[in-house]
DNA sequence: ATTCCAAAAAATGTATAAATTTCTATTGCA
DNA sequence: TGCAATAGAAATTTATACATTTTTTGGAAT
């Protein structure tokens, strides 16, 4: 008897897994940016791949809603604008005050214990890797999303979590397209300690209100973000 | 000058869009049954064209949740069970509610006007096409998701109108796939016109109310019926 | 300046090759 | 003789290379 008779799950080793995720990195940290054309023979090239992986993995980023296709005329970055950041926030506090308050109403120690430990992690690991200037820590941005996922964890419905899911990679491009100054001024470590206390205390109105505040307030920040959103189209360049 | 100077929308004349559509509707109405294997040789001669446009058509039938894949051993319809009814049931009753709240509280005259419409229309139509035994009338089951639709249209979120319609394609797969020899007895047209009174008065808490009986009730039938849940599992036939 | 046509570019689709999994039958051991 | 493990063969999925079709672009003629 070996002690691993069979990895239950033996890796995603296809071709087409893999460029998914480097893909899917470079969309959501604006590498490549919104709405540019993704063009076969580029991505080939890039990515140093075929086509077929490409078109599998170009196909579930539609489904995740990074990337548009348009019939015949190839595959485009997903566009960005104000009036969706707007949508995206506003549906991410709706669904997502849902699935927590049935997250409560469901709640069990084990799943309380979840979320002191989720959020203790992240409470222990620095949100910018540089003390001068603002730089993405993934650690940090690893430990965030399973804290939020484990908020929402326990509703009892694997679609809404996925949907939540869904809308939190959405929402998170806005932010790492965001210059984002202004994000060190927050405190967002304390708002996640009280969010969760507030869940541990039963308190879902509370709860609730904190943690769509907590979306909203980032949201508003990214919103006043000129750089991402230009004022005026200048489509041809003073022409 | 033409009437018409270039169609904006030249309707979806690639070839993966067609075979999506098909693969879509045999798997809707069950004629490809539940955890069913996709291979490609029995689609590639079944609908007659190349793998290409199939793994493009299984990918986006995947994200709809309809198709399952597995890394490196193909496509399966994706299997059906209670536990995954009750289950999405519980979301569209959590997400529809929500979004016909939001309908309500963002509601405009010409709104209203839409879902008296639909309504109409919906009630004019019958919902079988033999008065002996049910048989399944596409043009109610059209003008049906139409009034769905609209109940929540107004909600403001195209995102979270998207993820209904993905709950509403699951589910009708179920619907299709029972016999439901009690549907003819109940009198879903009073319902969808109860519904639809309930909205028009301004009352919110009696329209979800009567909304998420409405599929609940749906649910029961299917979840009743044992022809479609195997009660004990024989994967080896008495051999 | 506009329209039409031709050439180029790019996306979609087919056929073929490579890699992986699954099935089958044989071998080794109790 | 019966069971388990293993190795080889077949089948199937995944990836590449090539062909076709559609869109876009550029230029010439009206």
């Amino acid at each position: 008897m070996e002690l691993t008779t069979a990895a239950p799950l033996p890796a995603p080793s296809t071709q087409a897994s893999h460029v998914y995720d480097r893909l899917r990195e470079d969309l959501l940290s604006g590498r490549l940016a919104p709405s540019r054309k993704l063009q076969m023979r580029f991505l080939m090239e890039t990515y140093q791949t075929g086509q077929t992986p490409l078109r599998e993995a170009l196909n579930r980023l539609t489904a995740d809603g990074l990337v548009e296709v348009r019939e015949q005329r190839g595959f485009y970055v997903k566009d960005v604008s104000r009036a969706e950041l707007a949508e995206l926030t506003k549906t991410r506090c709706w669904v997502e005050a849902l699935a927590l308050r049935e997250s409560m109403a469901a709640s069990t120690p084990a799943w309380e214990e979840q979320l002191v430990l989720a959020q203790h992690r992240l409470s222990r690991v620095p949100r910018s890797l540089s003390a001068t200037e603002f730089e993405d820590n993934p650690e940090w941005e690893k430990l965030h999303r399973i804290y939020h996922r484990t908020l929402i964890g326990q509703c009892g419905s694997q679609s809404l979590i996925a949907f939540c899911g869904q809308l939190a990679d959405q929402l998170y491009r806005y932010r790492r397209l965001s210059i984002s100054k202004a994000f060190p001024s927050r405190h967002v470590g304390d708002e996640h300690a009280a969010i969760m206390e507030a869940v541990l205390s039963g308190n879902a109105d509370l709860a609730v209100k904190r943690l769509t505040a907590h979306y909203q307030r980032t949201a508003d920040v990214i919103l006043q973000d000129e750089a991402i959103f230009p004022e005026l189209r200048r489509e041809t360049a003073r022409g």
